[in-house]
DNA sequence: ATGTCGGAACTTTTCCGA
């Protein structure tokens, strides 16, 4: 079973893109975020004519979580964390054959210190709450997406200029720390234990093309789910694409 | 400070957020 995770930085912009690579890679589930659509403005039809369901949560302009199943309806758990509406659409969770799978979208955070940063924390905090109910709860669970976080020095090219980004902060990084804490585990970084793996290029300075990148695309497993993975990559040609996101597709790959 | 995008606003550029 292949489960990606993309932040796609606009559906609609970025829906040829999308198709290509859904043909591509196969993927079985996808996580998006970023989507800058309403529900309405969802190009649902292009997606079951690709082969997948789909569940999400829009809002206009920002934001907008979605999880996509290949020839499989994904039945629909949440479309929020618990205890706290949120305004912004940033978590949806649904099951899908067996697998409670989570698309988030956390806080950018910038600038810091501020109210964004403040909420970023916040929303982290909210996030670990809930994924220790999921784990308490023994079933198997993938949660993928845009942490906005660089979890360690090696996350990121040699830059300063990073420095005082919510990114790259030490209550960011503490705050998926604490995730790892719980027994999650760091899909890619168990399968590659030390390479390098971006799976985000800024549009600006032409940091594609310098492969000046930062990974904070995660998919986080259930310890249930850890023995099970078999692969895992990134798909960076896609961020090679015309009008392409500023994110690449992340994949793990779990056996049966 | 800057770089470059996407989307919305009673807009044909300017802004916000990332």
């Amino acid at each position: 079973m292949k489960i990606a995770t993309f932040n796609i930085n606009g559906i609609n912009r970025r829906l040829d893109s999308l198709l290509e690579w859904l043909r591509e890679a196969e993927p079985d589930v996808v996580c998006l975020q970023e989507l800058k659509a309403t529900g309405s403005q969802l190009p649902r039809a292009a997606l079951e004519k690709a082969g997948y369901g789909a569940v999400w949560r829009g809002q206009p302009a920002w934001n907008g979580v979605a999880i996509l199943a290949r020839d499989t309806e994904p039945v629909l758990t949440r479309a929020d964390l618990p205890n706290a509406p949120d305004a912004q659409a940033r978590y949806i969770e649904a099951a899908v054959n067996g697998i409670l799978i989570a698309s988030l979208y956390a806080p950018n955070g910038n600038p810091q210190p501020g109210p964004k940063f403040d909420y970023k924390l916040a929303w982290l905090n909210r996030l670990n709450v809930h994924a220790a109910e999921l784990l308490s709860a023994g079933v198997p669970v993938v949660l993928a997406g845009d942490y906005n976080v660089v979890p360690e020095p090696h996350d990121i090219y040699s830059t300063r200029s990073y420095d005082d980004n919510a990114l790259v902060q030490p209550q960011s990084r503490e705050a998926y720390r604490r995730l790892l804490g719980q027994g999650w585990v760091d899909a890619i970084r168990k399968f590659y234990p030390n390479e390098t793996v971006y799976t985000f290029w800024d549009y600006r300075r032409n940091r594609w093309q310098r492969n000046a990148g930062l990974r904070l695309d995660h998919l986080l497993l259930s310890s249930a789910l850890a023995h099970r993975l078999v692969g895992a990559g990134v798909d960076r040609q896609v961020r090679g694409h015309q009008s392409a996101s500023d994110h690449a597709p992340v994949w793990i790959e779990l056996t049966d």
